[in-house]
RNA sequence: GCCCCGUUCGUCUAGUGGCCCAGGACAGCGCCCUCUCACGGCGCAGACAGGGGUUCGACUCCCCUACGGGGUACCA
């Protein structure tokens, strides 16, 4: 038997992070197993904009590279997979279930039903409907539309005895039939409810493990009785622990990301993610730009192996040690038997953590590749680049090193992509470092002027220079670096001053000092 | 209310009766490295929800309580 699962998104306009987890665990259940995973659209709810609602989300799929075999776009031998596109198969299922005795139709209204709910709460037992105004014979159903009444289809749900289902994350659940209600399956305007579609799409096509978030679990019972009721296998079930909000228990929503923000650490990515956005030119709303939706971390150049690599350990874990897979490795080891049973908090500190040891480990080449299109976006190299472009930010990528920590990070060293005479000072390290300290206006231009016979002009050259430079007057190095460093980079703060001297070229170096040392004049 | 699921350091987790006065990782704190910022190195601190059992022995098994989550919809 070929192993198949799926993950059935709603076209909501964004790829939920917890989503995401749910679907890994999917996609790599069905790798791992050789088999298929499958995008099936659940659109039962949904008005037009299908397709549109729709795009995020399989985008998000396909920068995260979570592949799927049958679905919207590739198809498939069982489709439709647009679940408004099967309301034949949910009818006759229901014709089925009506025949068969499983299911039968109601009359009751509302608010009779809601009475009978009242009065059981009131007398402290269990809800059982009556089932008074079930019609058991045509005639039946003509007397109650007589009265005006509509029907719905309503499971009849046993009420002796008791499920017992093997769940491969929880192991044995059990669940007394007597607590069960008889579910509506489709509605008075002839529209059916997801528990049957779902159970009748999976059998349709060929799921074998039904992979889900708990909050499924109590709908177990109701959609192994349909399943059971048309004589379905019923598929192998296993169900996932929810993603918690960070530093608590309550389950993670898109919609609270004003609660999320008092987080500091959440806050703390937001902010990463806002300043990288911001000189993107990207809309930084809420509801599209923030850590519970992918597209923030596709936006801001997060690594989709990082992501996927902290989404596997929320939840699963292989042993004491280990925290660190490959895609393949992932693969490999992944088992449902070591899924979790509780929930996990979403922690943007460690997820931080995966994605720095990531890019860390991200050959320079690709390293470049991933900057390259940040610096198109943001105007500082030109569309197509040219090609001196790869080289140039070779050499600034691994000056840079481990503090480009994002592909959106490239970002921190627009300095040496800008026109000398754009670069802007940091007002406060320009202060610090050049206009108050006495000499600083002196050992700048005698520096800058030195830099003329250093040859090479390459780090240990500079830095060679430098120190015998300091020794012959008797200063500090930190008491001149500091100043070069802000005079030709605009900024306190950066990689190594040599490096930078470096990159930039001898006459670049040297206009920007003379330049600093204009604009401390005109001050 | 009723039914179901869960509960180990701040967080993710290891642990399936003795290997655990509980191990690892992230964060935190301290020291070191250092031209700034990162990186890195070393070290410190920090948890079995509570109460009853069972057992020679319980983080591990059972029961209760508390807390969290889900279901109880003509939501998914």
């Amino acid at each position: 038997m070929t192993v198949r699962t799926r993950f059935a998104p709603s076209p909501t306009g964004y790829l939920h992070i917890g989503g995401v987890r749910t679907a890994l665990f999917n996609w790599l259940f069905a790798r791992k197993h050789g088999g298929q995973f499958l995008l099936r659209v659940d659109d039962t709810d949904q008005q037009r904009n299908v397709a549109a609602a729709l795009e995020p989300i399989l985008e998000g799929f396909r920068w995260l590279g979570l592949d799927w075999d049958e679905g919207p776009e590739v198809g498939g031998p069982y489709g439709p997979y647009y679940q408004s596109q099967r309301g034949e198969l949910y009818q006759a299922a229901i014709d089925e279930l009506l025949a068969r005795g499983a299911a039968y139709r109601d009359y009751a209204r509302p608010e009779e039903l809601q009475a009978e709910r009242e009065a059981a709460q009131a007398a402290g037992g269990q809800f059982t409907y009556s089932r008074r105004w079930r019609a058991e014979t045509p005639a039946d159903a003509a007397r109650f539309e007589a009265e005006g009444r509509q029907a719905v289809v309503r499971l009849k749900m046993p009420r002796d005895g008791e499920l017992a289902l093997g769940d491969l994350v929880r192991g044995e659940v059990r669940f007394a039939w007597a607590s069960e209600q008889d579910h509506v399956i489709q509605r008075a305007d002839g529209s059916c409810l997801y528990h049957l579609a779902s159970v009748v799409d999976d059998e349709a096509m060929k799921i074998t493990h039904v992979i889900r978030a708990e909050e499924h679990l109590s709908n177990t019972p109701r959609q192994a009785f349909i399943a059971r009721s048309l004589g379905y296998e019923l598929p192998q079930y296993a169900h996932l622990p929810y993603v918690a909000e960070p530093g608590s228990k309550t389950k993670l929503s898109t919609r609270k990301l004003d609660k999320y923000l008092k987080n500091k650490d959440f806050a703390a990515l937001v902010e990463r993610g806002d300043g990288i956005a911001r000189r993107l030119g990207l809309a930084t709303a809420a509801d599209t730009f923030n850590p519970v939706i992918v597209d923030f971390y596709a936006q801001i150049g997060f690594l989709p192996d990082a992501l996927l690599n902290y989404l596997l350990l929320l939840g699963w874990s292989l042993d004491a040690q280990r925290e660190e897979f490959s895609r393949p490795q992932m693969i490999e080891h992944f088992s449902l038997e070591r899924v979790n049973k509780a929930p996990a908090s979403f922690d943007p500190q460690k997820l931080l953590a995966f994605q720095d040891r990531a890019m860390q480990q991200l050959p320079l080449k690709q390293k470049v590749a991933r900057c390259v299109p940040f610096l198109q976006r943001a105007a500082l190299v030109s569309q197509p680049p040219t090609c001196d472009t790869g080289p140039y930010l070779s050499k600034i990528l691994a000056a840079a090193g481990d503090r480009v920590k994002m592909a959106g990070d490239v970002l921190d060293y627009a300095e040496f992509f800008l026109p000398d005479d754009d670069l802007p000072y940091d007002a406060a390290a320009f202060e610090k470092r050049i206009a108050r300290p006495a000499g600083a206006r002196e050992l700048l231009a005698a520096y800058a002027e030195e830099l003329a016979g250093v040859e090479p002009f390459e780090a240990p050259a500079l830095e060679a220079h430098l120190k015998e430079f300091v020794e012959r007057r008797g200063i500090k190095l930190a008491d001149v670096v500091h100043a070069v460093r802000v005079a030709v980079t605009g900024k306190a703060v950066g990689f190594g001053l040599f490096d930078a001297l470096a990159i930039l070229g001898r006459q670049r170096c040297q206009r920007r000092i003379a330049r600093a040392l204009a604009s401390l004049n005109a001050g």
